[in-house]
DNA sequence: CCGGTTTCTGAAATCGGTTTCTAAAACCGG
DNA sequence: CCGGTTTTAGAAACCGATTTCAGAAACCGG
């Protein structure tokens, strides 16, 4: 690979020169010494070593992303909306992951920190206060994604929960449900659960409807644990009509615990999911859910994040919150 | 940030000495003057800058990788399962999107070069081999990812798709069907389209059925041109008793079509996919595919490039070939 | 006590760029 | 033709590490 010192060589100028030609500093340049160098950058095929450009100028144009779950196709649709505008503005990214365990969140700042990434985007665990206290003292520009924390004031971009849990709870009740039974993973301090559960039961006290705690089932990770939970709805004294399901599991797992306790769905009992994808509309029946804007959620967060490295002085924490969408097919009807 | 010097400073030594430390270069080195720089790191809460040190080792412990599209579920299991492996021997991902683009993808491959990433991880458009070939002739370490490409050898790590479309195919046959039609995209030179095709072909010869153009459905890659396709394999003259579908949306694609002609799976019709995923099992119905190792796939995508990268020597291209699985469920019945 | 090893450490060069500083060359008005 | 201004471009320092080379100190046998 050619350097910087080859081509000032070829071109008989010094490397301060093909320097200002690589930064486009042509003021007070000899028109002859410019094409010169450009000329012979174009003959060796050269092209800045940018690890050596990274080192003086103390940037790398890259930007780090951390993610629980890369696998989960909400992430991966979220992690696209970043790469596009990555690409967009020039950053390359670099992606790991933190399988939403604390100290491998740790460990991953700490690398992509010391790879000198210009920024960082964050799926936190939640876990690490700490560390992001210290990210804002330093003023390392970061920005949360779609998890918010109270005690860290941060650029965050997140979807409404509360908002999202509140409209497909309403409509359920619409319907003319009043025993609707919330389907989640436990909470850990996670704002999108908080707040899920929260819309769900502010919804319910806005139509002066009671938050039964059976109706409220805290699903563990464990496969099939939403099935349990399902059944276990179906076969209180004073059954669920309809079910809220909180995540993409969980919704698969609404529908086939409906369907081993042998109720049809909408007809027996009314699901509602949480979150889109192109199969969703194939599964049987059509599920109605609550669709977030993944693509956008990276976007924006891409874009914050850079409007954030690009200031010298550091504005205050910016929350940016997307609304996510309603999205009625078949899976709910009103109760028997 | 504290330097190497500020530590050595601290320390009371020189920077050499430091360097040592870090690279545990302690022979010939004083369990004084050792301990005293581990301290003086310590305080200093100090992390060796490794923009400094890839420019200087000439290797960023970095290796970048070139994917169509990151949303794509089967892509991001693959990711993950490079990550997993990247992150096990110590390397950081950089991830970018050719979008099957070929302008894209040589665009990402000369930027993750001028990055300095160690190695590169490509599913390629196929449009780029004169650049590839360029690759291999200056030694820079890369393998393809799922993609086959006669011209050009070199490392490769790929899912046998004759296999899995000849299993899927002889799997319709063995229940009786004669007339299987067969969904797929444009070839474009793509292998896993061409081994598709090819794996089909090769079962139905080989049980002395005839090939017959008229069950042979190239979509186009617009919305719902799956679905146009399998109504036309269902009013052929000699209609299709089943349909082997070769990606997932045309997976989906095929069901809706079935669906909007009035015909149920599998009694009107069976079908058979490819590839699977969380929701596949409760798809209506219940979708038998051949089910790809994607994660593997990655694993050892990351696993080849690694051992490549280490070896000083350059081996003889290898290919890697992995298994499909056929996973039965309860979309494909004998013809009535 | 002296010359030769062995042990230990620092100075300096290097990686491939950017940037500051300075000086030579060109230009210009009087 | 001369002094001052404006162009132009190179030398050198620097970014933060690694590595070579060489010299000082300690050690050791005779």
């Amino acid at each position: 690979m050619a350097t910087i010192n080859d081509v000032a060589k070829k071109a008989g100028v010094s490397k301060s020169s093909v320097s200002r030609v690589l930064n486009g500093n042509f003021e007070y340049m000899a028109e002859g010494t410019k094409t010169k160098i450009l000329h012979a950058m174009e003959e060796l095929n050269y092209t800045p070593n940018s690890v050596a450009q990274s080192l003086k100028k103390k940037s790398t144009e890259t930007i780090g992303i951390i993610i629980s779950d890369i696998s989960n196709p909400f992430w991966s649709e979220v992690l696209k909306g970043v790469q596009s505008e990555c690409t967009r503005s020039g950053y390359t990214l670099m992606v790991s992951s933190s399988e939403e365990k604390a100290e491998k969140e740790e460990e991953n700042v700490l690398t992509l920190k010391n790879k000198q990434v210009d920024g960082l985007i964050v799926n936190t665990t939640g876990k690490n206060n700490g560390l992001f206290d210290h990210l804002v003292k330093e003023k390392y520009p970061f920005v949360f994604l779609d998890r918010f924390t109270e005690e860290l004031k941060a650029d965050t971009v997140i979807v409404n929960n509360i908002l999202g849990a509140k409209r497909s709870t309403q409509y359920l009740i619409d319907q003319g449900h009043k025993r609707i039974g919330i389907l989640l993973y436990p909470i850990e301090n996670r704002s999108p659960r908080i707040d899920r559960l929260e819309g769900y039961k502010q919804a319910l006290q806005e139509n002066g409807l009671p938050v039964d705690d059976e109706l409220i089932k805290v699903c563990d990770t464990t496969k099939d644990s939403g099935i349990k939970a399902t059944q276990e709805l179906l076969e209180l004294s004073d059954p669920a009509t309809a079910i809220f399901s909180t995540n993409t599991i969980l919704n698969l797992e609404a529908l086939s615990g409906a369907k081993k306790e042998g109720c049809h769905v909408p007809e027996d009992i009314s699901v509602i999911g949480y979150d889109d994808y192109p199969w969703v509309p194939l599964l049987d029946p059509p599920l109605s859910t609550v669709a977030q804007p993944a693509y956008e959620l990276g976007v924006n967060a891409a874009l914050l994040l850079v409007k954030r490295m690009n200031r010298k002085r550091q504005p205050k924490p910016k929350i940016i919150q997307l609304e996510p969408e309603l999205i009625i097919r078949e899976s709910c009807a009103p109760p028997k």
